[in-house]
DNA sequence: GTATCAAAGGTCAAAGATAGTCAAAGTCAA
DNA sequence: TTGACTTTGACTATCTTTGACCTTTGATAC
């Protein structure tokens, strides 16, 4: 298991009862021996909005991180994802998105299987590659729509 | 024997008792004394969701691959159609063969739903004519297969 | 008040650690 | 002999770790 897997469920689980916590990034990144800038990789790669979670911080003495996750009215959160879907997306941010609603139980098991699948760059084998992220953009749409009829 | 069987034969005796293996590729290959993309090689030919394998992996420290057998019960239906499905398909037929599926109980209400979504041909307008039926039989195909996970 | 300083946290790019891709070369059975 | 399957390795993509340097904030000295 590698340091920024540990930190991330180290974090996780300060925020199990709450869902909410406060970090001092040099305390923590001292506790697990690892640079502090290591926090600032683990949250900007996992704890971002499209993950779900808010965070605040602030610098100098007294600072802090703030990781809060975030929760919102599931229709809105839809609306929401879909209205901020440009004309592209490429494979990964529709990942994230998908992985996020499912983690919130907008979506379930088999709705987001179909849909990773559905926006699979790999899928997309025969379509000239300047295409895919449009492509991937308007079946992504189109299928969160067809689940709010 | 040949390198992949053997490769192919480890794999299938670490999935034995979970239906479900984790490997270090560079690890793997040089238990065995091979180059690393034969892991690859193998993988790709004989664990494919068409064998009835899903796998996923991770670049990076800490990488993985990670191969699971699916398992597939009253999907026979299904896998059936799955094989069926050539090259191409015109936007009638899949949506005959979905809502099929659907009127036997095999696909839930929002999984048609979206499928019809992901498969119309509205929905390709980028898409040049030409291309659009090859498109949708990988992508029935993949929706498809990623419901029997 | 203002200047200065120490204590946080932030950024970024380089190096390290894995896995993926692709095409050339090799092997083997029909 | 030929075509499908295998083996290899160079090159690429992605994820992680680290460290040097930057910015912000609050406290203290004057």
């Amino acid at each position: 298991m590698n340091l920024s897997k540990e930190i991330a469920g180290m974090i996780l689980d300060m925020m199990s009862d709450s869902d909410s916590t406060e970090i001092r990034r040099n305390d923590l990144a001292e506790q697990l021996g690892c640079v502090p800038s290591q926090i600032n990789y683990v949250i900007s790669s996992r704890f971002t909005p499209e993950h779900g979670y808010i965070v605040e911080s602030r610098r100098g003495g007294g600072g802090y991180i703030k990781i809060t996750r975030a929760t919102y009215n599931l229709d809105t959160l839809k609306m929401h994802l879909i209205n901020s879907i440009g004309e592209k997306i490429d494979e990964k941010t529709c990942r994230a998105h998908l992985v996020n609603l499912h983690d919130r139980g907008l979506l379930g098991d088999n709705e987001v299987l179909m849909m990773l699948a559905a926006t699979a760059d790999n899928t997309y084998h025969d379509v000239p590659q300047e295409l895919r992220d449009k492509l991937r953009a308007c079946i992504l749409k189109q299928m969160l729509i067809s689940t709010m009829k």
